[in-house]
DNA sequence: GCTTTAGATCGACACTTGTCAATATAGAAG
DNA sequence: CTTCTATATTGACAAGTGTCGATCTAAAGC
């Protein structure tokens, strides 16, 4: 499985760019970002995102995804592709099977960018 | 301007239910969810928010927020629009001017969903 | 080699989305 | 009442998206 191209948007060592809530997000920035969230923007991703990052061992397999929704097999395959294109989930085969894991520097990034500083919640 | 209907899935008082990271995410909560990402995913999207969100009044009219842009108006007020009706902004006539202000409870409840405890991040 | 099984990719189709020009609406100011 | 200015709404259209069935690929077992 191949690497994505890093989202640089992102990056944490990205340096003078706190959260979307104190400082007006340039349109570079926003298109970086927009991706990931529209990645976000439907409801079976969103499960699917849940399923794997929830998982106890770090990972699952593709074969525990797909019987979990009433959607054929290539959907569930499309849908775990445009998660991986957005940076939020990583893929690895062992043998026949392949195993989706959360990238949490993602997740943990878009929280900060979602989170408002103290001073500013009062 | 007319009240938007309540986002269900972003209630705070809604029981046992974490974030997306800790326990699989339900159908109905997902179906409820994920319209607010989708909502944040378009970069122009992502920029009004932004610019509205780190606005030190608080408020930002839209007759500032047109001409940030080289889209036309009716294109700026549709984005306005789907960022109310997800629930993300509010907003507000004042004679000939309308305002637009973040809900933060939303964009706080966002990111309590992306953030995952700490047990989990170790 | 063949067969089987797990996933990914392809091609098609209906539906949605972002955009604009044109028009409508709502106040304010003559 | 008429006009002007600020937003919203409408209608249209190209482009994008979610879904499927059909097909392809990769690994395992025979």
């Amino acid at each position: 499985m191949p690497k994505q191209e890093p989202v640089a948007a992102l990056d944490q060592t990205d340096a003078c760019r706190a959260g979307l809530l104190t400082a007006p997000l340039g349109a570079a920035q926003a298109a970086e970002l927009a991706p990931v969230f529209k990645a976000l923007g439907d409801p079976v991703r969103l499960r699917l995102l849940s399923m794997i990052a929830s998982r106890a061992g770090g990972e699952v397999c593709v074969c525990e995804l797909t019987p979990a929704f009433e959607l054929s097999q290539p959907t569930i395959s499309h849908h775990l592709k445009l998660l991986r294109q957005a940076g939020l989930i990583d893929s690895e085969r062992r043998g026949t099977w392949v195993y989706y894991r959360l990238r949490p520097e993602v997740t943990d990034r878009l929280a900060a960018l979602l989170t408002r500083p103290a001073e500013v919640a009062r």
